[in-house]
DNA sequence: GCATGTGAATAGATTCACAGCG
DNA sequence: CGCTGTGAATCTATTCACATGC
């Protein structure tokens, strides 16, 4: 009863979350050039959005910036840090050491920033006991009991699409409540846990979709007499003009 | 004049684009099974959205479906592919060979249907030269001229982030109507060309999020004593209950 | 009868435009 | 005066609910 305060848990749109950290990488951008306040002008354009959404998005946060002035950079990177859970370390493990799999555990560098490769699982005994940088590769079976007992909390799944479901019932099952999904599947999890697809193919087919629409449009080649400022086919990302 | 027909080039909503090739995926599986006819729940059910959501997209395409039926799975197949441009060949090049480059380079099952990776180009002379199953790594001066000559498409960037936009520029100014971008940074394009980005860093910050958000409500180790079906937290994806 | 197709209702996200305040 | 913060307006997407037609 004491504990519980006074706080209003602000509902932040799901659309501002998944922009949350390209405002953070631009502050760490910005606040590498040692600069301290930054307009939602200047915050916009770097994050390829544009400066009302900037300020609606932040304004979830609380108010941090000041007017006639705009966000003190290292003030608004620790408050935004701290809304996306950054300022935690995540125990990760990545299930799958296939081409892909390999590839990830290989970077680390992606990882930075609050998130920890502890494990790395595969089923097959030929990967089995091989390393990959300092870590060792464990089979399957012994996953329950590594994932528990480094607490972890985000699966990062790498393998064929055929056992992906498998084993994401299995990092459910121990604890695991958010899963970074690369196979090409739609998983089925429990309410309480979070998955987030990253899938090739689907992308290559949406682009695929607006270039049809574009071909034509533009004769290739030639260089078009300027005119397309509408623009319309490029709604994912990007669709300003290129530098000059 | 006699060419351009009385056609109404439907707008089909951006949202509905990025779900036709789960409908597509799920409607390969269910062709595999011999099976004729889909109702809107179930391939709702395998595509892992609502069957109201399925019946609203496919209708932008036009009237595929038989009422009291459902829809013809190979008919459904075609139109879905002729939508999203699969019924023709994109070529796909990929630039920037370190580890994930490579990942992509030595996939190939993941262009499946409709994409063909004609050029590998990378900066480093160490890796210009070498092969990669049997596509021979080209330096990335060459690269306007291999992507005039193979008509490129899409191009995916998988260098570092610090050439990027660099990368981009050659691309679009050479042809390229749409690049998948793997490289941590906003690109700036021209209107007329799309990106889509794949980005590790900030889906692993958004699940954090969420998992933060998580962390106390599931006590971890306790087997919640059931009435967690409103569920909240997991709204990216997935959300349904696992099965029984 | 049964599942599609679709207007109407609702919810969510973006953009506008300006009051508020340093 | 300049830039934030935010209600109001608009646009987009989702969901409802039922008429429609095989």
């Amino acid at each position: 009863m004491a504990a519980s305060s006074d706080r209003v848990p602000r509902r932040i749109p799901e659309a501002t979350v998944a922009r949350l950290p390209l405002y953070l990488r631009s502050l760490l951008e910005v606040a590498e050039a040692k600069t301290a306040t930054i307009s939602s002008e200047r915050l916009a354009e770097m994050a390829g959005v544009n400066a009302a959404k900037v300020r609606k998005d932040l304004s979830y946060l609380g108010s941090y910036g000041t007017r006639g002035v705009g966000y003190d950079v290292e003030y608004l990177l620790y408050q935004i840090s701290r809304e996306l859970g950054l300022t935690q370390d995540w125990p990760v493990a990545i299930v799958g050491l296939g081409n892909l799999g390999r590839a990830l555990a290989n970077y680390r560098g992606f990882l930075a920033r609050g998130f920890h490769v502890v494990a790395l699982v595969d089923s097959d005994p030929g990967k089995v006991g091989t390393f990959i940088g300092d870590l060792e590769v464990r089979h399957v079976e012994e996953m329950p009991l590594i994932t528990r007992e480094h607490r972890v909390a985000i699966g990062i799944i790498a393998t064929p699409a055929s056992v992906a479901q498998e084993v994401t019932d299995l990092l459910v099952d121990s604890g695991v409540g958010s899963i970074l999904n690369f196979a090409p599947v739609v998983l089925t999890v429990p309410p309480h846990v979070s998955v987030r697809k990253v899938d090739l193919s689907i992308e290559l087919q949406i682009l695929s979709f607006y270039q049809q629409r574009q071909a034509g449009t533009v004769p290739l080649e030639q260089p078009v007499p300027v005119a397309v400022a509408g623009g319309n086919g490029a709604p994912p990302a990007g669709g300003r003009l290129a530098p000059i």
